[in-house]
Parts: C-alpha cells; structure tokens; sequence
DNA sequence: CCGAAAATCTGACGGCCAGTCAGAATCCGT
DNA sequence: ACGGATTCTGACTGGCCGTCAGATTTTCGG
C-alpha cells in the first residue's frame, strides 16, 4: 500500500501538484464551514484559491471525493481520543477523566463539525465510501467503550440489558448530536461549560454505573 | 391566524389546487427517502406527479420551502410521543414504560427519518427557519424530560452535576443520532430490538436514576 | 346551458454551474 | 537552453433553476 497522493486519473503527482491539491482540500473545508454542502460550489473552490474549475477536476472526480478526504483526516485527529477511553475508571477519578474525554472531542468537534455533518449525512443516505469512513471513526471510539461497559456490566454495576456495544453507539451518538444543539442551547442558558459537565457526568454514569 | 393554504406568491388557494400542492409534497418526501437531498432536483419532483417545474413554483418558492413543511408536519407526527414522556415513572414499571417511549419514537423516526435528515442538516448550517423548527419539536419532548429529570435530581436519586434541560436534549440527541446509526450497527450484529431495549435501559436510567 | 372571469397550469427561455478536453504554460534534468 | 514531463486552463456542451406570458380548465351569475 502506497502513501504516494493521486491526481483523478490515478497518476503520482509531484511535489507542486501536490501544494495545489491540499490547497483545493483547505479551500473546500474552509467554504463548507462557510456557506455549508448546499451552496458548495466547484467555481467557488477554485476561485478561493485563483485557479479554474478544471484544475479542481485534475485531482478529484468530484466534491464528494475531496470531502471525504477530508473526512479521512478528521478520523485521523479522532485517533488520540482513543486514549482518554481506557477501562480502569473510578468512582473516585472517573468524572474527572470523562471530563476530560469530553473537552478533547469538543476540540475535535470544532475543527471537524463541517465536514463531519456532511460524512453522516452521506452515510445515512447511504453513500458506501462515506459509510465505511465514518463506521470506521466510530469504531476507534466504540471499542474502547465497550471494553469499559463490559467491565461495568461484568461487576453488576451495569444492568444486563445493555449492550455493550449498542451502548456504545449511544455515547457517541450522544456526543455527536449534542454538540449539534450546542448554538440553539446556547440561546437557552445551556452554556459550553454546561453541556460539557453534564455530558461528562452522562458518559460517567452510563459507562461505568456509578453515580 | 389562518389556516388557508397559500400558493408561492401567498394567494388562498382552492380543493384543485391544494391536491397538486399536496402531491407535490409527497413526491418531494419519497424523492427525498429515495435519493436524497443532494440529488433532489425540481424537474423530478415535477415529473414525479406528471406536471411541470413551473408548476412546483406556484406553491413553493424553493424546495426548502417544501421541506420546511414537511418538516412541521414531522413535528405534528411526534406530538403524540409526549404522552409517554410523564412524570412518575417507577423502579417498577420506568423500564417498560421507556421502551414503550422508544416504539414509538423509532415509529415516528421511521416516517419521518429523510426530512429529519435535512432539517437538522439545514439547522446545524444556520438557517433561521429550520433552525426554529427543530427547536420546536425538541423543546416537545424535552419540556416533559427536564420535568422529570428534576424529579430524579430532587429525590437525589440523580446527581446534582447534571443540569436538566442539557440531560434532556442529550436524551433526544441519543435517540435521533442512535436510530441514523442504525442500518451499519445492523451489520455488526446489533437487531432493532437490541437497539430497543439498550436505549430504553439508558433513559430510563438517565432520566429517573435508577438502575 | 352559456360566456366571462377567476383559478390553475405550462412551454419556452436566459442564466449559471458541472464536468470534459485539447492544448498552453511551466518546470526540470542534462 | 533544449526537450520531455508535469501542471494548469480556456472554451465548450449539456442540464437544471427559476421566471413569465399566455394557454387551459374551472367556476359561477344570469
């Protein structure tokens, strides 16, 4: 498996080939923050960075394929989460370090939540390669929590109607979609720091059964 | 405030012209199940129902308009699932009374999951109008789940770290995001009944603290 | 039942963007 | 500074959007 970075047509490009294609992914991450999936247009993109639409086509076959290299980096940076998630909580440490889980994926959430609502929604309707990467992200996650939630249900401090691994899902569910709300909360009273307290307390009960 | 239905340019409009608006409407919800948004296109709609794209802008100005309504029509279909949401909730009949919650909100998720899809899609992008309306039908749900999440902080059964209307909008936040997870966990072995049972473990653990 | 007014529908068009391709511009080794 | 390889783009085709003038259908007073 090669790390080599294709043009379209499959060819290896150089090293300004290069310079130009990460240059069309930033200009794509930065209008999808923007303006968002459905006004992104390939005209702008490559007006963004003072080159015309063929260039864009030279290394990607369309929108789609550069976002989900973008959705691929962002799985990258989800990757060290991973390490806020090992088994061995307390009831004594546990809030604290799901705390801390939850700062590190809002950090994540912030820089990634443009191209992240547009990997789930591709992958929920269905598109194969948007699927694979964001099952894959989700799992880097899930398998650490089960883990943990095995543990919690193996000590009967969890109720043997849980799933681990639905249970799971249900915490990054809940991680996702919160953070979501999070402009709409704001106007409501439910400040930053808020959320992230009770967000640390929910991941906290849920997967280790302490209160 | 009147219930007349209006065309585009907000003229009342008669029985012959409130059918086509209605097929219009449902050919823009099946054409959203089936393809979704990115490829809806207005000429589609229109054939779908054997008319004309100038048709479709008689009575709508955009298809965000159109989905807009659909949307609130969602909102409609979910008012019902309040009344499984009422305070007293026992360690006795809490769980049975959670799944029940979860039939129907995964009945209503259902009907409703594309037009769901691109409201939330449109509200995390910031548009005004779907922003309003997701927030409605939150607040549904979630007026009645703080309700009850207070009773469990009062009766210290949950602890005072979580604050109710975040606990209540991380319990919506886990079952729309958990059910659009749903058709991958279905391939790593998680059925809609494990998908059932775990998430009505989890509120009914969230919202009345017991386990 | 007739004819005119109101309501509803649509053909056709200008404008914008997607995506392609032939060839122009630039770079690089010698 | 020359020739081949790499990178970039002008210009074009085709398709969809959104509009509008006017065609078609319905309604209703007489």
């Amino acid at each position: 498996m090669s790390d080599d970075i294709h043009a379209a047509d499959g060819r290896v490009i150089g090293a300004r080939a290069q310079a130009t294609r990460r240059k069309l992914l930033d200009a794509t991450a930065k209008l999808l923050t923007e303006q968002g999936i459905l006004d992104l247009r390939v005209v702008d993109i490559s007006r963004e960075i003072g080159t015309s639409p063929a260039t864009f086509y030279h290394y990607f076959n369309d929108v789609d394929e550069a976002i989900l290299e973008l959705a691929s980096e962002a799985t990258e940076d989800e990757k060290p989460l991973v390490d806020h998630l090992k088994p061995g909580w307390t009831e004594a440490d546990g809030l604290r370090r799901a705390g801390e889980f939850v700062d590190a994926y809002m950090t994540f959430w912030d820089t990634h939540h443009a191209v992240l609502r547009v990997r789930n929604l591709k992958a929920e309707e269905g598109d194969r390669h948007f699927r694979k990467v964001r099952t894959e992200a989700n799992l880097l996650l899930m398998d650490s929590l089960q883990d943990m939630i095995r543990e919690g249900v193996a000590a009967g401090r969890l109720p043997k109607s849980l799933d681990p691994f639905t249970t799971a899902a249900a915490v990054v569910a809940m991680c996702e979609r919160l953070l979501g709300y999070q402009p709409e909360m704001a106007k409501r009273g439910s400040s930053k720091s808020t959320i992230r307290d009770t967000l640390a307390t929910l991941i906290f009960g849920i997967i280790t059964g302490h209160v």
